[in-house]
DNA sequence: CCCTGGCGATGACTTAAGTCGTGGAGCGGG
DNA sequence: CCCGCTCCACGACTTAAGTCATCGCCAGGG
C-alpha cells in the first residue's frame, strides 16, 4: 500500500493537495508491528506521530494487577500518539498492534510545521482532539455509572450495527475478540463476560455460536442498555 | 472584573494583542449564574464559548439513578463548552455552577473565526484540548482500575498539595465540599466516602475536624495510592 | 428559641463485582 | 494422532460497592 494513500485517509491530511502529501510522505519511515508487539508504553516520551496504514492498534492503561482497560482502538486511518507532541508530556497509556500492522512514523517536527502553517490542518486536528474528547467522556460516564451488563449489551449492539447481517434467526455477526479482551474494552474482567454473555443466553436475548453472536431480541437488548434501574430521588 | 482581564486569562487568548482582545470583549455577554444554576444540560445545542470569570463550573454526567459523576471543574480563566463548535455535536455533558458565578459568552462565530485566522489561537486550543484528554484518561484509568480508597486517597493527597499548610499536627486543608459531592468526583455514593474517611480516620492517616482534613502520615496516604493489591501474573 | 432541613455517622443488609479452581472444548504443531 | 496451549464454562467463594434506615448534630429561618 502506498503511504501517499494511507496519509489522504487521514482527517488531518485530507485537506491537504497530493503535491504536499507526497512531500510529507518522504518524511514518513515505515514501520511493521507484529501481533502483540508494543509500540510504546504509557510514559514513553514521543519523537512524532504515528498513522495507521494497515492492521490495528490499541491504546490502554494497564493496573499493578495485570488487569487492563482499553481506551480505544485506531485502524487504517487513523493517528496514535499525538497528544504528547502538543503539550511536551509523555504518552498517558500504552499501544501494542492487536494484529500484524504498518504504521507510518511522521517526525514531531515535520508534523508541527504543517499545523503551524496549515490552519485546515490545525482545524482538524482540534476536530479529531474533540472526537475523541467526547468519546472518553461517554466511557468515564459508562464506567463510573453503568453495570457491566449494560457495557456488554452496548458493546454487543454496536457490533450487530457495524458488522451484523440480517437473517432469518437475527442479527449475526462474528466475535473477533476473547471474553478477555471484551472484559478489557468494557472495564471488566474474563469471568464477567462470560457470565454475562450466559445469562443474555439464558434470557434468550441473544445466542453463541463457535465464535459468532447472533441477535435474537434487538428490543430487549436495547432494553438493557436504556437501564433496569428505576430512579429515586 | 474587566472583561478583557478575564480574556487574557484564557490559555486561548493570552497570545493575543491588547486590542484584539479588546475586540473580542465587545462581543461578550456577560451572564450571571447562581449557585446550583444550569448553564447548559448534555445534548444541548451550543451557540457560543463560555468562559469563566468568576466563581466555578461544573461540568457532570447523571445517570438515571438520580447519582453523577463529575468531569472536571473550571474556575476562573477556563472556558467551557467549546466541543461543540469544532465538531457540530451537542454538549457532551451538563453544566452548572457550584458558586455564584459570572461567565462570558462568546458566540461561536467570533471565537471560529478567531481560530481560523489566527494559529497561536488554534494551537493554544490543541494543547488545551490535549490536556483535558490526559486528564480523561487518567480519570478512565482510576475508575476502571482502582478502588474507591485508592481514589479518595488521591482526592486528599492532591487538596493537601494544592491548598494544604504545613502545621505541627500534620498537613491541614479545609474541605469545601460534602461527602456527597466528593462521592460525584471520584466515581461514588455519599456513603462510601464517610466510610473510607473513617477508615483513614481509624488508621491515623487523616484526622477530621469540623470542616477540615489534617493529614497526620503523608506517606501512609500515598501508600495507599501506590496500591494494596499485588500483581499477579 | 424552636423547628426544620441538610448533612454526616453508622450499622445492617443486599448485590454486583471480582477471584479461584477445575474441567473440558477446540485448535495447531510436532 | 496426540500433546499442549489457549480460551471458555462453570460453580463456589470472597470482597468491594452500593443501599437502606436511623440517629444526631448543627445552622438558618421563622
Amino acid at each position: 500500500m502506498d503511504p501517499v494513500d494511507t496519509l489522504r485517509r487521514v482527517p488531518f491530511f485530507a485537506v491537504l493537495p497530493p503535491e504536499e502529501l507526497e512531500a510529507l510522505a518522504t518524511h514518513c519511515v515505515v514501520r511493521h508491528l507484529a501481533r502483540d508487539e508494543i509500540l510504546f508504553a504509557e510514559g514513553d516520551a514521543s519523537q512524532g506521530l504515528y498513522v495507521v496504514q494497515d492492521g490495528a492498534v490499541k491504546l490502554f492503561k494497564m493496573a499493578d494487577t495485570g488487569r487492563e482497560q482499553v481506551l480505544v482502538i485506531e485502524r487504517a486511518g487513523s493517528t496514535v500518539g499525538e497528544l504528547p507532541l502538543f503539550d511536551g508530556g509523555a504518552f498517558p497509556a500504552s499501544a501494542t498492534a492487536i494484529e500484524d500492522s504498518t504504521l507510518l512514523f511522521l517526525p514531531k517536527r515535520e508534523f508541527l510545521d504543517l499545523c503551524r502553517y496549515n490552519s485546515e490542518v490545525a482545524f482538524a486536528v482540534i476536530r479529531t482532539l474533540a472526537w475523541r474528547f467526547r468519546y472518553m467522556t461517554s466511557l468515564v460516564e459508562e464506567l463510573s455509572l453503568k453495570e457491566v451488563s449494560h457495557r456488554l449489551a452496548r458493546f454487543l449492539r454496536e457490533r450487530a450495527l457495524e458488522s451484523g447481517v440480517r437473517t432469518k434467526r437475527g442479527i449475526e455477526f462474528p466475535l473477533e475478540e476473547t471474553n478477555q479482551e471484551i472484559g478489557a474494552k468494557i472495564g471488566t474482567v474474563r469471568d464477567l463476560v462470560s457470565r454475562n454473555l450466559r445469562r443474555f443466553v439464558d434470557r434468550r436475548i441473544i445466542r453463541l455460536e463457535r465464535r459468532k453472536v447472533i441477535v435474537l431480541d434487538m428490543a430487549e437488548l436495547e432494553a438493557q442498555i436504556a437501564g433496569t434501574k428505576r430512579a429515586s430521588n
